[in-house]
RNA sequence: GGGCGAAUAGCUCAGCGGAAGAGCGUCGCCCUUACAAGGCGGUGGUCGCAGGUUCGAACCCUGCUUCGCCCACCA
């Protein structure tokens, strides 16, 4: 191995493929479900097969990849579930459109069969990118398990659970106010339904009362309803109606005439219809508004449907509004109203309104059969097992959104009149008989007639998705899987499904499980821009995972908004791409990526911008560095007789501070790490490794290492030298192949190719992937070393201080002299002594005990309370510059003494405060006065020459 | 209209009862043979406001202000 043959750059893009295909080879990622090791299971929430991974996706992948990865190094049979979504009505709408923009026609023109065809042929295409792109992060999926929620089996386990559902009661079907959704024609649930306030207005129309003698008047944000209107609903208790009760008006532009109904509802503590709100009449169209349609089953009323599932007028409305669209309609109606004199006020109006979340389109509120899931009953038990802490959530706030939704649920609608999904399981006779059945009936079991047709509705997306956590083992089957995997340890989503999708699977896997279907749901924070905004492809904001870890320029990005052509001003989109990516992306690698997702994983949500991952890629090209340097400098080391030397009598004591010093912050790390990932704190996990291997590691043990590791013909020759040479390598492989199994959950690519290169014991596994994750061993810590460590450090730091201060060049040596009060650190001291020399590059001497006052002439600097740095300067010195710097010393250490001093002079701070926060406090004090004595003292001796200097 | 959360350095965020922290930015000095995707040093904060609890509060409680997010069929 040519270890110079290393470039000082890592690059991501010639290492990332080669362990991606060693590890796949090698079926690394597979689980075998009949291992006799403790499993720990992840089911991948599977991708919509409509996109490809943004970012989003990589920010919970990656999390649950670590967790992976971790739990499989630890030992745990580990098993992380791919799949795919077919997500039926995003796909509808990206066909749909693609079809109108292309072809100017519709699935309608095309016919099922044929969309189906077009539906899975871009399946094909989609799903193998969605796989390509996470091989390509390193996600240690479990390949051959990888499922579709549309493939055979998942079919089977969707058909098995609706069937059983509908034998038990808990699916059936009802006529119910729906939403309907015009665009793409079909049913969707609350869930899918974003209600935005928007500008409109407040109509008020006269209905003239059938007797003559006067009008009523209504006001509706919705005029071309009242084309279906077959009442007018008055508070029961408004003393203006009261002798209306019962009596009709004559709705205009029909001809019809409808009752006058008096109803007193309460609606959030409020009377309804309310008095005080406009005329304190309220027309009724109980077919095209959900409180309307409450108030007809009240009172009786006709319901008449005037809207079509296009969206567009029909009969009974008057013919000549038949065709229109609601809003042409609207216009025609406000225009005819007016023309008939029948027109009030009209008042500018915040209207809420309900669109499709994923076409855009107006919901119109329809009455429809449809089927639905009776969702209280397994709402109840998902709620008492949340309760019971049989699944628990993380962060726990999210538990209370849950637990409120799950109170207050509602029956699931989950038909839909769309054609990419599961068909339902159910076949309608022509003598109206229903049958639901897993295979195809051929006769009526109550006609028995043979002309049966199936139900044309197809199930919502959710329903099989509600299923995955165990329709992936081979339920119905009573698998090996499911017995070794249901249910799994966590599951890693974001917070905007929980509803949808959480929910859905709690109810699900309890009730035809038994048992929740995970321990632990962690939500993950939510991905924007630097600026907080979702991100968006109209708005030029979105950083492609593909992009970080591959790199792309500013051309490439504006040439791809050319390709895929979105529904926007082009110009004004390419400008905003320029203005947030103006320098392109660099390529970052995978581990970058990966690495700033578990950092930046914070509760909330994470701002990203291509900044904040090259911090993250400049990590890791700090590590390669350092692993860069260790291979430089391990020649000669031999594993196996350094684990001898370790592990024989006395050998850890044998080691110098240094070392004891970097294997004890190690232990520390280790202990962080472990317990952070315990609790999903992601960030602190990461954020311990970082500073280890930077700040610790590379900043000084690195550096204090260097001297010991260089071969020279006088080390060569050294038998003493030669040996401590050898410890230090070995420190150094180990400390290095430790931080790299540790970090590789995070970032797989890069610690494994260190880490194959770093020199090991033979007997070692062919991949980091399936070492041993770190196990903390406490009798490593050393609390002697890191204080020694600490105090040489400071020191070291200080006079680096001096230094700058004096604009002495860094590499310039300077002579410094060391005055050491106290015993203990002036031994450390002079242990160090060469430490520090090398780390701060000075020419350290350490003052003997007897030494006289310090020369006036020089620069001091007071470490904690033991140590003074003493740099003359000669004639270089600046008095009142320095004066001025030691003065504001003092006055810090003032400050810090008088409140020491006022708490310790409480009474009832030395009666009630634990005593040994008491005595902290104390001895804290005591250093304090003595570093204040000795910033004094140093004061001095400036002043003594500084009145003629100054 | 309800619920949840947040307010800490110029920016993004940790800290959540006993000495105010990190990264980025900024200002300086260094191409020191692992790394300029680097090293070193400095600057920068009455921890949103007002009360309370406590020996002690950025941290716990109450109220307020300002921002987010979720839920909700009011004409």
């Amino acid at each position: 191995m040519s270890t110079s043959a290393l470039p000082k750059q890592y690059d991501p893009s010639e290492v990332e493929p080669r362990w991606r295909r060693f590890w796949l080879e090698n079926g690394f990622f597979h689980a075998d479900e009949a291992s006799p090791t403790v499993p720990y299971a992840i089911t991948l929430p599977p991708p919509n097969v409509t996109g490809s991974l943004h970012v989003g996706h990589s920010l919970g992948f990656t999390l649950q990849d670590i967790l992976i990865r971790w739990k499989r190094m630890a030992g745990f049979n580990a098993m992380w579930m791919p799949g795919i979504d077919h997500a039926s009505i995003a796909v509808h709408v990206l066909l749909e459109k693609d079809l109108k923009r292309r072809e100017n026609r519709t699935r309608f023109d095309l016919g099922r069969d044929e969309f189906m065809r077009q539906a899975w042929a871009w399946k094909e295409r989609s799903g193998n990118r969605i796989s390509e792109q996470e091989k390509l992060m390193g996600f240690s999926l479990d390949w051959p398990r990888e499922r579709f929620t549309m493939d055979e089996r998942s079919n089977r386990a969707v058909v098995e659970a609706f069937v059983r559902l509908y034998e038990e009661g808990l699916i059936f079907r009802a006529k119910r106010m729906i939403n309907w959704d015009p665009v793409s024609e079909t049913v969707v649930s609350d869930l899918e339904v974003d209600t935005a306030e928007e500008d409109g207005s407040l109509w008020e129309i006269k209905y003239p009362l059938s007797e003559g003698g006067g009008e009523i008047i209504v006001a509706t944000t919705r005029p071309e309803t009242m084309l279906g209107d077959t009442a007018v609903a008055v508070n029961a208790s408004d003393p203006r109606y009261l002798h209306l009760h019962g009596k009709t008006v004559e709705l205009p532009l029909t001809g019809r005439r409808v009752p006058i109904v008096p109803i007193e509802l309460v609606r959030d503590g409020k009377p309804w219809p309310d008095p005080e709100f406009g005329s304190g009449a309220v027309k009724i169209t109980p077919a095209h508004d959900p409180s309307d349609y409450e108030v007809s089953q009240i009172a009786k009323l006709e319901i008449l449907q005037v809207i079509d599932t296009r969206g567009r007028m029909c009969a009974p409305a008057p013919a000549q509004y038949v065709g229109m669209t609601v809003d042409e309609a609207r216009k025609a109606v406000v225009a005819d109203l007016e023309a008939a004199g029948a027109l009030g006020e009209i008042k500018k109006y915040k209207v809420p309104r309900g669109r499709s979340q994923r076409s855009g389109a107006v919901i119109e509120p329809m009455l429809m059969e449809q089927w639905w899931v009776k969702a209280a009953p397994l709402a109840e038990k998902a709620i008492a097992a949340v309760e019971q802490g049989k699944t628990k959530f993380v962060p726990e706030m999210h538990t209370k959104v849950f637990m409120h939704w799950m109170t207050n649920i509602k029956d699931w609608c989950i038909s839909r009149q769309l054609w990419w999904g599961h068909r339902i399981p159910a076949w309608h006779c022509a003598c109206g008989e229903i049958i639901v059945a897993r295979e195809a009936p051929t006769t009526c079991p109550k006609c028995a007639g043979g002309a049966l047709t199936q139900d044309e509705d197809i199930l919502d997306t959710w329903f099989s998705s509600g299923l995955w956590p165990f329709s992936t083992l081979g339920w119905p089957e009573k698998t090996r899987e499911l017995a070794a995997f249901y249910p799994n340890n966590v599951l890693v989503t974001g917070p905007d499904i929980i509803f949808f999708w959480v929910a859905r699977m709690m109810m699900l896997g309890i009730h035809f499980m038994g048992k929740v279907p995970f321990r632990t749901v962690y939500l993950t924070s939510l991905v924007t821009d630097e600026n907080g905004d979702k991100m968006s492809k109209t708005k030029g904001n979105v950083i492609d995972p593909l992009d970080v870890i591959h790199g792309a320029t500013i051309d490439q990005l504006l040439e791809r908004i050319d390709i895929e052509k979105p529904p926007v001003d082009l110009d004004k989109l390419k400008g905003a791409v320029k203005k947030n990516f103006g320098k392109g992306v660099p390529a970052m690698g995978a581990d970058a990526l990966r690495f700033a997702m578990a950092a930046l994983n914070t509760t909330g949500r994470i701002r990203l911008s291509i900044d904040r991952v090259e911090k993250y890629r400049n990590f890791i090209n700090k590590l390669w560095n350092a692993s860069r340097f260790a291979l430089m400098n391990l020649d000669g080391y031999d594993p196996e007789r350094f684990e001898a030397q370790l592990s024989a009598p006395g050998g850890r004591a044998a080691l110098a501070m240094p070392e004891r010093w970097i294997l004890s912050r190690l232990q520390a790390v280790i202990g962080d790490v472990d317990a952070a990932l315990d609790s999903y704190r992601f960030a602190d996990a990461a954020s311990a490794i970082f500073h280890f291997v930077w700040d610790e590691l590379c900043d000084w043990y690195i550096e204090v290492a260097k001297p010991h590791l260089y071969m020279s013909p006088e080390v060569e020759q050294d038998a003493a030298r030669n040996a401590r040479r050898h410890v230090v390598q070995g420190v150094l492989a180990t400390a290095l192949e430790t931080t790299m199994r540790l970090m590789h959950p995070f970032s797989p690519f890069v610690t494994e190719e260190i880490w194959q290169k770093l020199p090991k014991p033979s007997q070692l596994p062919s991949s980091l992937m399936v070492t041993v994750f770190p196990r903390g061993d406490a009798s490593w810590v050393d609390a002697g070393a890191e204080a020694e460590m600490k105090l040489l450090q400071d020191t070291a730091v200080a006079c680096r201080m001096l230094k700058q201060t004096y604009g002495v060049s860094p590499a310039q040596p300077i002579a410094v002299e060391l005055r050491v009060a106290s015993a203990a650190p002036r031994q450390i001291i002079e242990k160090g002594l060469a430490i520090i020399e090398r780390a701060a590059k000075v020419e350290a001497t350490l003052a003997g005990a007897a030494a006289g006052p310090a020369p006036a002439d020089a620069a001091k600097a007071v470490v904690g309370a033991d140590v003074e740095v003493v740099m003359p300067l000669g004639g270089l010195i600046d008095f009142a510059a320095e004066k001025t710097r030691i003065g504001k010393d003092i006055t810090k250490a003032d400050k810090e003494i008088a409140g020491l001093e006022k708490k310790l002079g409480n009474a009832d701070f030395l009666a009630r405060a634990p005593e040994d926060v008491v005595a902290e406090q104390r001895a804290r004090l005591g250093e304090e006065q003595a570093r204040r004595q000795r910033l004094v003292d140093a004061l001095a001796t400036l002043s003594a020459s500084a009145g003629g200097a100054a």
